[in-house]
DNA sequence: AATGAATGAGATTTCATTCAT
DNA sequence: TATGAATGAAATCTCATTCAT
């Protein structure tokens, strides 16, 4: 209730005005609720973004996970492509969390998890000789994901610029794991 | 005098804490001079920020430029390690300033012009085929660059992370004007 | 119960942080019920600290009416050593609840009917020529009223500063019903 | 002067409503200054107070030096009527100061480094023998004290309870260094 | 009677900006 | 041109109190 309120709105603004460009009180009123009601569930403005960059990235995740299980296991091409259409898809459903929690912060906002599940996803591939070695997985992880999350708040914010599979194909065809071959 | 201390000492705080962790007398005293001063040199907060931008975004474009004369013209592989190594420099000669200027979500971010002149460039090399005719060329550039940021800004806050080599060919594999094959 | 249990947390409350330091939940709380609770036992903050206060000087009253009744009613030393040792035995037996109700400013401090009772016994002294007649009877009793709470509230903070006899030695011979010569 | 205007302001209204009754702005706007002012000068309300206490504690210690040097040096008696007249008259002359910074804060708020001298004064007139040696100079140090700060601000609340001479003069009798003998 | 989430008035605090010197 | 004390609008945060359950 009072908690997803302020959750909703808190994202509706950071995505309108940026996190930077909203205050508690804005937050509150937007939910509906009052002043204080926001400081009852939570510490914060940073505190707000946080739960929402978390249960963003649960939500994610398990859009992706249940989107994986569609495809064959041993297709690496197909993999990604379901993870693309994944970030995609979920970023379409709710837009304001997905620039509110992965669009707002610069650079270092990667989530560390994903970065690291990513890291390890390209050692495999590399071992496999499936993605170039001379890429250094850590950074190149990193990298992706910075990409992918700019990328697609980027379209978010116009949809028309660049058309849907549009999209999709350039954020498969960019990423490390791609065969370009 | 006045002027570049102050660019100089907002540079540095803001790599430290970001644009919104630092007010105008803290940079004014950074700096070593008085409030008042600041105001003489700057509109606002917001104005040191916009011109460490534009002062940076101007002397990356120079750095870039010299180093491209040094490569033949004709050679797209040499070319792009050419920026990527001009970018890398360019971080590592002032890190604070980098971090400052691309670093934080507050600025402008990917500088318009610089991701139209690469998507240009992209689509220059598509119409020779020798870039994947798949991309957007709008969206490939804006994820290239928002990556090389990113993964810039994130290494200099601890080089020891990846080495400087691999990082330079991290940054050009990931490049869509890479030749994979 | 419930009544009891706030008051207690208060008295522990009030001692260890003031009056002001302390808010009508946190009393909740450390009486192990809710907020709810406590404005039905008190129609406010400040009712807790005057219940506690109404309820010392009520026992402490009593305390020292049984004391006296030990001491032969001629012997004005005894009496005075009486009420000193029930004072000071009072304190010891519910140290929280003495700094709360006597140790704040808070409170009415120096409650009057007090101070009025030792106006009298001082005028009845003087009369007999047994305490100096030039000491001003009001400002006598509230000077050495306030005294001896100031003194007690100092002496709980920690005891070993001074002795127990030693306090109450000093209590004794600072009143101005003792007979120094 | 926007601090001094700012502790007298708080003088003022401490001890008109007590401490806890008045807050910041109402000190800033009382001093005749911005709110921002206060806090350019004072990091918080006790800090006024504390700045308070400091200042008064230095001026009635001078003003107490400067009363004993018109009194016999070897004459006990003497030496402890100046202190309490310079004490009456101090608060005299600055009622506002004197109680917000003596009146207040009930129990422990007694000036250490005053609390000591006085002890260091009361053991030497113990080993004297002319004060009585069955008191804890330290007890007695911080009994007296006590003592006449309440009663001194007590006074002050309305002085027409008590004629200025019969408060000095049972200021004097109430004092351990009094002969009552 | 008991609860505790919700409230909003108000207290605290910050800081971009001004201006008299 | 340089200064930094002063400002007050606005943001942050607290807490006594209420009320639906």
């Amino acid at each position: 209730m009072a908690r997803a309120a302020l959750l909703e709105a808190a994202a509706r603004l950071f995505a309108g005005v940026g996190f930077a460009g909203v205050n508690s009180n804005q937050i509150a009123r937007e939910a509906g609720v009052g002043v204080g009601t926001f400081y009852r569930h939570f510490a914060d403005k940073r505190a707000v973004l946080q739960a929402l960059v978390v249960a963003a990235i649960e939500a994610l995740e398990r859009d992706t996970q249940r989107a994986l299980t569609q495809v064959p296991s041993d297709d690496v091409g197909s993999q990604l492509r379901g993870r693309v259409e994944a970030l995609v898809s979920f970023a379409e459903r709710d837009p304001d969390r997905f620039r509110a929690a992965f669009g707002e912060p610069g650079a270092g906002r990667v989530p560390a998890p994903s970065a690291r599940a990513l890291e390890r996803r390209l050692r495999g591939l590399q071992r496999q000789g499936r993605v170039d070695s001379a890429l250094h997985p850590g950074a190149a992880a990193k990298a992706t994901l910075s990409m992918q999350f700019a990328l697609v708040s980027w379209w978010l914010e116009d949809r028309t610029r660049v058309p849907r599979p549009a999209l999709v194909e350039t954020l498969v065809r960019l990423h490390p794991a791609h065969r370009s071959g």
